[in-house]
Order: structure tokens, then sequence, then C-alpha cells
DNA sequence: CGTAGTTTTGAGAGGCGTCAAGGAGCGTGG
DNA sequence: CCACGCTCCTTGACGCCTCTCAAAACTACG
């Protein structure tokens, strides 16, 4: 075991109700606590994993911040989600055995680390994990689906407006603040995620500056009225 | 049993190596036989469900073609998907036991029905068909990862240049021709589906027929040129 | 304190949306 | 069998949103 993986416990975590574990009773606990025996430490900046890599593992986000993406031949690059504490990532390793995208820690970042082999042979004994598995990768689709209505059909301010008040909604499920939050990603990568340039993103902010709907200092963004962001997601004028 | 349902076995069904049963031993397959027994037919235009409705069951397409769509509040509409035969829908209402989007015949179709309970049981005694299970919601997801790089990421000749590329590569895995197709979708819902407006569709339309790559009478296409196509697809200039 | 990375802002261009009109195909009914 | 109406598709003109290119300011970090 190398010197950045640590024993761990799901049953001692304090995001169990928030992690793979949700739901599971003690005895069912215990049994996953054999599974999901290590933890993984990744530096900000470096790679959890790699599209093309073997798949084994999933991934529980424990601290920090993850942006998976994926990059075609030609040097196309989409940025496909940014996970938080609580978030699985590498389920789309599963259907060809191999990564299919890259996940890179934006902060100081650990995972717990669960052999998928095991997972899957618990949760052919525990019913409950099974659903939960289940439930996690269908969220991973509607979720999917809900990037692509936003992709497909809506304008800058509104694609942008609608990524802060997701990101401040799940930030607030997590114990911070509803309108107060420290973007851990670049312009860049904002738009790569939203499908517009970094000029765009930064633009939107700025006028959504001026219209005293939020208040931003750097990667600090306050928000100052959700109303008029969900006034902002939800004008008809569509695309 | 209403009119509109028929008892059904996997293991004399020709799709079987292109479906659920990919994989299966013959035991296994009597199984699941006991589990998948109804088909139902839905007349073109009718939907196979609709978001909001009580999620039971998995639905493989038999013979026909759909689509599965999103609505939101404010009338926005995403085509999140086309599904030809062999294909699974409904993976989608899994995690909050509802389906979120709608799942609509465009021609007349029939599906194999399968309770989802059923299959979560089965699929605890054959790792295969676990396995499989969870192969088949991962294929979904790293499929709706390459529409958002699609979509956030390529012009309007792009897109259809790779969806036409990728209805002609599903067709021909089914045994059709690899240049001729036919679509069972209009111009706005391909336009849905990959972002822009039934005009902008059209006209990229008569565009490839200008450039001699593809010849379209109505929703008949022929791809003459696959490889221009391609190089569309892989033109980096981007977005 | 210098340098690299990130962000902001401006000016100009172009791709795609919008609005509008006309045409083609298909099902229905006389 | 033909006429009619409906839906779907095509094409044009115009304008706007977002991209592109460019430069400067700011921050972080060594």
């Amino acid at each position: 075991m190398d010197i950045n993986t640590v024993k761990v416990a799901c049953s001692s975590c304090n995001l169990r109700e928030l992690c793979l574990p949700m739901g599971l009773n003690p005895s069912e606990l215990d049994k996953l606590d054999s599974v999901i025996s290590t933890r993984r430490r990744i530096k900000r900046g470096a790679a959890l994993f790699n599209a093309g890599e073997k798949f084994t593992c999933l991934y529980a986000v424990r601290s920090g911040f993850f942006k998976t993406s994926i990059t075609t031949a030609d040097g196309r690059d989409q940025v496909t989600g940014f996970q938080m504490t609580g978030e699985i990532i590498g389920l789309d390793g599963i259907v060809n055995d191999l990564h299919s995208c890259d996940a890179i820690a934006l902060e100081d970042a650990e995972v717990c680390v669960m052999p998928f082999e095991q997972v899957e042979e618990l949760s052919r004994e525990f019913t409950t994990l099974q659903h939960h598995v289940h439930k996690i990768m269908s969220r991973e689709i509607v979720r999917d689906h809900s990037v692509m209505l936003l992709l497909g059909s809506m304008r800058a301010d509104e694609r942008l407006a609608a990524f802060l008040l997701n990101l401040a909604q799940r930030l607030h499920a997590r114990g911070f603040s509803q309108s107060e939050l420290v973007l851990r990603m670049t312009r860049e990568e904002i738009g790569s995620y939203l499908g517009m340039k970094l000029e765009t993103v930064s633009r939107t902010f700025s006028k959504f500056v001026e219209d005293d709907v939020i208040e931003v200092r750097q990667r600090y963004v306050h928000i100052k009225n959700t109303d008029a962001l969900r006034l902002i997601v939800n004008a008809t004028p569509g695309r």
C-alpha cells in the first residue's frame, strides 16, 4: 500500500448519509467496510484516473473537488461533470472495463476506493446496496439528460444561472451556505462544461454583477438574488 | 392482460444477441423468460410512458423506433435519445421510481416488458445478468457524455454529420445498409436532439446534398461519402 | 518581485436563430 | 380517383448572440 492510501471505515464516516452507504443497516455497513478498505489522496491538478486506463474501482469523493472530462482525437474537450463530497466517480468505466474520461482533482482531495467487483458481489447479497447502486447510476443518467437540455436549449446567461443554482444547491445539501460559494474551477472549465467560451463566461458573470444578481471576487461568488437567477433560467425566450 | 400484450420468450428471440439476454447461457435464459413475460404494442405517436408516471419496468425495443424527451415547466423541450431494436428504455426512472422523460413511438412498435424488481432479483442470482445490467447503464452514461461533447463543442454541420454516422452505424449493426437509411423522426426532432432549430437542420441537409456528401428524398437518406462526413465531424475549427 | 496563469474587456465577424412564405407529401373523405 | 387540408420541409432575409482575436490587468506562486 503506497503512502497515499489509508485504511478507513464507512461505518465511522460522517458522510455515510450522503454517500454509497446511504440507507444500509449496521450489519450491512460492517460488510461494506470490508470492501471499501482504502482511501487515496490526490493532489490538486493530478488525475484520479485517465481515459483508457483499466477500470477496476469506483471512487467516492471524501473531500475535495473533481472534474471529469473527455477529449477527442482531434483535440476537442468537454467537461462532463464536477464532483464534490459524497459523489461517485467512475461509472463510465463499467461498460468497457476502461475509463472513458479523465478525472482530475481541482483541489487536494481524498477518495474512498471501492473495487467494483466487490461492490457487485456485495450487492448480490444486500438488496439495499443493489438498489442504491442502480439508483446512483440512474441519477447520473438523469443528470446528464438535464445537462443535455441546458446545452441544447439555453442561452449563455441561462446556462450560467442554472449552473450557479445547481452548485449552490449541492453545496447547501452539504451544510454550506446557500448563497456564498467558492468556485474550484476556472472560467475555461466552466465554459467547457456549459458549452461556451471562457470570455463568454466572464462576460456573463460581469453582466450578473452589473444587474446586482451576484457579487464576484475571483473564484468567490455571492448570490445576492436567488430568485432573479431562477427567473433567468426560466426566461422562456429559449433558443 | 389487455389486447396489446402478448406472451413471449427471450430464448426464442432473434434479438437475444443484441438485447438484454446477451451472453446468458441456456439455463439463465430460461429463468429470464419467466421474468420477461409480455410484450406490448405501441402505435406510432403513442407514449410507452410519460414523465411523472410510476416506474416499474424497463423496456427492450423489439421492433419500431422511439424517442425519449424531457420537458421543463417553462415549455422547453429536449429529445434525449432515439432508441431502436434491442435498446433499453426506462433507466431514467430507477432513481426516483418515477419516469423522468416521455418515451414516444415514432413508428408502430413493440417492446418487451421487464418488471425491474424481477430483473433485480434475477441479477442477484446470475452474475452475468448483473454485469449486463450495469454495463447497459454505464453505456447510457457514456453515450450521454458524447452527446454533451457534441452539444457543447460542435457546430451545426459537425453535429448533423456525427448524428448521421451514428444512426448508420447502429442500423448497420442490425443488418441494415451502412449507407442508406430512412429517418423515423422529423427535422424538428433531430434539431431538438442536436440543439439546433429545424430550419438549421434542413439547411445543413441541403448543404450536404450540395457538396455531394449525401442524397436526400424526404426521410430517405443515402450517404454517398462516409469519409467526407467523418472529415466534417473532425473539422477542428471547433467552437 | 518577476513570471505564468487566469480573468476582464473591447472590437469585429459570422453562424445560427427568428420570422415569413411557399412547396411537397400524405392521409382522409367525398 | 381526385380534391382538400394538414403536417412537414425548404428557402430567403435579417438580426443578434456568441465566437474570435487581441490587449491589458490582476492574482498566485516561486
